[in-house]
Formats: structure tokens, sequence, C-alpha cells
DNA sequence: CCGGGAAATATAAACGTTTATATTTTTTCC
DNA sequence: GGAAAAAATATAAACGTTTATATTTCCCGG
């Protein structure tokens, strides 16, 4: 009625543990036929190995570390929730291979840290994955140095290069900004993440380079940068709006923020596609329902996770990290408000 | 260099690995005096104990499975996403406990199944959080009869009774269909989750029993069930709509379905707020960002994560399953269409 | 048919804990 | 002061693996 060990098969085989073992891992050193035998009666028995032995033994967890940044429960905004979608993603992806993933939820990035160095500390895992990185990322150096494999969701300036997966923000804003442009916007505004996140500095950069390239100013009050909650895009647009000269455009970093952003207009007495337009990074789709649908660039959020966890899986396997480096370009999706020039009526 | 052991100890204490271990878990068998120096020593070194060593002595395994129904990723809509918020609640409820929230992604309810047979038989977990439950769950009957600690997010009918916790969705749904009936509605409709699905039941009981106690008939073709996307509360509307005698509000049963429904007023040609109602059951404030704003019954879901999280310890310490039943009633907002006739104007 | 080498299997130790049992030390009480 | 009882500590085994080393078995050439 227990649980089989590897002794219940020796007991039933009369072999050694040593060769059980060894004839369940498919080592070469036991005869095929010993072995057959042995396969044969551990799947009578049910038997499957305890992995506390093996983690005793081994020192391998069959852990994998996701280091999630939660959301402060009393905000109660949509805040993060892509977040489910990528650890399905990633367990789909690790999915019978033995790992498993283990969530580390922490509040801040100093509370991210220490879950790093504690992961390290007390290898609590094989492998770590990361998100909202920073342009310099203590935690990526921490990893680096403990020699513990990992991959990013974002990048960072780190070197040595890292194994990392990330949408293509540069491309995707300096295309809006490049077709905003051409359409005669010329106050483009850009609601960005906290500037410390990596991405943030991405955007900005790329923001300002594109409207340098098309010959537009940049105005440092049409950027700006918070939380990418709905709330915040709200506040963003009834903000910016109700300046002496208000942009025409605004890009939205994120689905949560086009959402807020979107009801702003309302509030604001403007109205999309005669007054302005948003344009957002869409990760679940939301853009298309919303009201009215709006162009977005879209990446369905099990494609960056199904890269994470095979990523994170070439890396414990040993992979350089320049082979373990993707960026994922958004598809543009065109609706209602494209091609609408700034002031134009419906 | 090496990690310390309790071993570590011995040699910098005298003492025996027995007396250490005591000692760490401030067993009163050992002296006062020992046991701050035994600490002391300990907090020098850094040392942890190696969960390893004591999962395999023990048999503990410091895990919480959560078990988690995914979306397919063929999918690319907004569904499941309210994982994300309750498993960081669930982590941040246990934190400091020493558990770990380790998710067990799942397609469909037969893979659940299995993931939970799974969990049984190899000890995966010392506890375990169930969702989307079923009215007759056998999930529930396998790990009742293993003796394994659980909760569901969420009701069945089984005996003899366990811990859950809950949305009051009967109390919602009543109450909506209430209030509709009080300003006049006639012909409400309800959109709920695919029938297998527990409140699916609990939903479609209320709504039938709540019109019958205002003295309205129950028209099947009002009541519809589906996967719970926009996509889904889009084409739902749609199809209503056409119908000779559509609905004069629509009860949607989560806020993705209502951002869907919402969308879907606008391609059926109706107007939010003079045509007809939609009412939501809403996690994470999305209905007060749509377009209108739309009431809703609230419940920020980092609410019923901490319960889950504080009824899966009790549940592990011993607690009788009674003790750890809660069910949560949402807080009705009013927004721009409460207090609407049906076919008044704005 | 014997000896040597290769192949297969066995023995035993180790990973870091906890805990039953044994031993030593301290306290208590006459 | 000494025996008995209580308290504190030590010894050793166990959890289920893997693996270095030892031993046995097998095959082959001479």
């Amino acid at each position: 009625m227990a649980r089989p060990t590897i002794r219940t098969i020796c007991a039933e085989t009369g072999l050694s543990t040593a060769t059980v073992s060894k004839a369940l891992r498919q080592s070469p050193q036991v005869r095929p036929e010993t072995r057959k035998r042995v396969e044969e009666v551990a799947r009578r028995l049910g038997y499957s190995a305890n992995l506390d032995g093996v983690r005793l033994r081994t020192g391998k967890t069959f852990q994998i570390a996701a280091v999630m940044a939660a959301p402060e429960p009393g905000s109660d905004e949509w805040e993060g929730v892509e977040y489910a979608p990528i650890l399905s993603g990633i367990s789909r992806a690790v999915e019978g291979t033995g790992y498993r993933v283990a969530i580390h939820a922490v509040r801040d990035f100093a509370e991210s840290v220490d879950a790093v160095q504690r992961i390290v500390r007390e290898r609590l895992a094989d492998g770590v994955i990361l998100s909202q990185t920073r342009v310099t990322d203590e935690r990526v150096a921490i990893l680096q140095e403990a020699g513990m494999p990992f991959v990013t969701y974002g990048t960072t300036g780190a070197h040595p290069a890292h194994p990392f997966v990330d949408a293509d923000n540069a491309g995707v804003v300096r295309q809006t900004v490049l077709r905003l442009a051409a359409a005669g916007h010329r106050r483009i505004a850009l609601i960005n993440p906290p500037h410390e996140q990596s991405y943030a500095r991405t955007r900005s950069e790329s923001y300002r380079r594109a409207l340098s390239d098309v010959g537009l100013s940049h105005d440092p009050a049409l950027e700006v940068a918070g939380r990418l909650t709905p709330e915040a895009g709200r506040a963003a647009v009834m903000r910016l709006a109700a300046r002496p000269e208000p942009p025409t455009a605004y890009v939205c970093a994120n689905e949560a923020v086009a959402l807020g952003a979107l009801s702003g207009f309302a509030a604001a007495g403007l109205v999309h596609g005669r007054d302005a337009i948003i344009n957002a990074t869409d990760d679940l789709n939301i853009s298309a329902y919303l009201n009215p649908p709006i162009s977005t660039y879209f990446l369905p959020i099990h494609t960056p996770a199904a890269w994470l966890g095979d990523h994170i899986l070439r890396a414990m396997a040993g992979e350089p990290p320049e082979d373990l480096q993707t960026l994922l370009m958004p598809a543009f999706i065109a609706r209602s408000d494209d091609r609408l020039q700034p002031g134009g009526e419906r």
C-alpha cells in the first residue's frame, strides 16, 4: 500500500539498488535484458522516483522560480494580470520535463532582489525567470555570478549578455510615431511605465529618435511615466488634454493603460477618431473590444511565455546565452482609428 | 564557503546533531542556554535548513499545489487572467510560513483530475487549491479519500463538506434580477459559464428563482452558456439582440464577458443605458473604465485570494472544514446605467 | 581449461535532516 | 552523601536516491 521505492523493486527482482537505479535511468552499464525486467516491474508497481531523494542526493531541485511582481493588494486595479497566461505558458512549455514552476511573489524591486538572493543562497531552484527588468539590474549580476541559469522577460544593459525574451518595444514605438506623423499628427504623447523599468527607457529613446527623424520636436510634457493601470491611463489623458496645446495622439504602453485612456476620452470630452488617437501594445486582444476598437500592436501573451519556457530549459541545459535571446515583433492590427487625420471628422 | 549544515554547527558548538536539530526547532528538551548558543552560531554562519533533507525525513513538501486551468494558447483571448492576482494573493498569504505555491497548469477538467491524482500519489504537495469546481467534482472525492488538505475556489455538492471560498453568486444574481425587474425590465438575459461549472448551476438556479419570485416567466432562450471570453460575450449579445423579442438587460458572468458584451452593443446598434443594461461581476475594477461605465458587483480579486491562502494554511493545520467555508458578497457599485428604464431615454 | 580483461552487478557511503533509544549529567530528596 | 528520578545530551538509524568502489560473472584467447 505504501508508495513503492527502489527497494521494493529490488525485493521484487533480486537486484541491488545500484542496478535498479541505473536501469531506471537507462544507464549503458546495465544489460538491456535486466533493464527490461526492471522497467516491467516498475510499471507494474506504479513506481515513480521520489523527488526528495533525488533532490537530496543530486542537489537538483526540479524547480523553476518565477519571480513575479505582484501588485499591491490595496490597489484594486487591473495591473499585472498578464502574469497568469505567462505562468501557464511557461508551465506548459516545461511540461513533461519534470520541472515545475514555483511562484516567488514580490511586492517591489527590492523584494525581488531579496528573492533572487535567497534562491541562489538556498538553491531553491535550478533556473529563474525574471521580469520587470531594469537597465542595470542587480538581480542579473547576482545570478550571473552564482552561475545560475535564468531568462529575463525584458532586456537589460548587462554584460556579459544573458538570455532574454522581449517584445520589440523600440520597433513598435518607432513605427507608431512614423505612422502617426505621416497622418499629420504633430503632438504625440507617450504614456510610459515607470522610468526605472528597462523598457521605459527603450520606448522613450525610440520615441525621441523617431520624432527627430520625422522632424518633430520633443516636448517633455507629452511624455509621462507611471504605473500601468487603467486609473493611471485615464488620469494621464485628462491631464494632458487640459493643456493649452493638447496632444492629438496618445501612445499607450499596454492595454490596461489604453482602457483607462479611452475612458479618459469621454471624461475629457474627447472623441476617439476625431480628436485623438490611442495606440496600444496588446497582449490579450482587449483592443478589439474597446469602444471604439483601437489599432494595436498585438503580441499574444502565450508567445513570449512559450519562449521563456523554451529558453530557461535550454539555459539549464547549458546552451550559450547568445542563442537564447528573442525579440518578438508584435503584429500591427489596424482598426477604426487608423488613417484618421488629427482634428478631422469621422 | 559551502552552505552550512547542521554538522557545521555541531563542529562549531561541540554538540550533537540531535541537540542542534532540536535547539533549532525550539524543542523544550534542550536547555535554553544551549539553544541560545546554537541560535547564535546558526545566525553567524547564515544557516538555514536544507529543505530537501527535511522533506526526505518528514515527508512534508512545503508546497501548495495550485491547479490552474490555463486557457488554450490558441485562443488569444482574455480568459482566466484573474489567476495572476489569485496566485499572488495566495503566495502573499502564505508568505513567511515556509510554504511555496507551485503551479500545476492544466488544459481542461480531465487534466486537472490527472494532476490531482498525481499530486496525491506522488505526494507533490501538502495542500491543494482547486478552482473551476463542478457540482459533483471527482477531484474533491480523490482529495478527501487521500486525506490531503485542500480548498476550492467555488462550491461543490460534495459530502462531507470541504473548505471553500466563493463569491456569493446566488446573491449577486438574485439582487440583480430583483433590481432590474423593479426598474421595469421583463426580458433579462443571463450569460453564464459552461454548464458543467458549479457556479453556472448556482447562477442559473438563482436566476430562475428570482424571476419566478417577481412574477416573470423564464425564457430558456435568454439563458446562454459558454466560455467567458470577450468574444463569447459579444457573440451572445449580437445573437440575442437579433431575436424578435430581444432582452432589455444582460447579466454577465464576469468582466471579460461584459467587455465583449458592451462591444456587441455597438455592433448590434444598441445603446447602453437606453436599449439595455449590462451588469457584471467584477474582479479587476474594469467596469469603471468601460464606455460607458457599467454597474457592477465588485469583489476585488485579492480578497478571495487572501481567504484561499488563509484556508489552506488552516486546513493543513488540521482545522475542521466547517470553519473554513467563506462566501463573499461583492459590493454593488451603481454607475451610469443604474435606475434606467428599459427603452427610456438618457 | 586456465588466466586475464571486460562487462555486469553488488556493496556501501553519502546527501541533510529528524527522532527513537541510549547514555550521561544534573537535580532532588531522604 | 548517595540513590533515584529527571533533565539534558549523544548515538545511531532512517527517509530514497545516486555513485564511487568493490566484487562477481562472463567471454575470449592461448
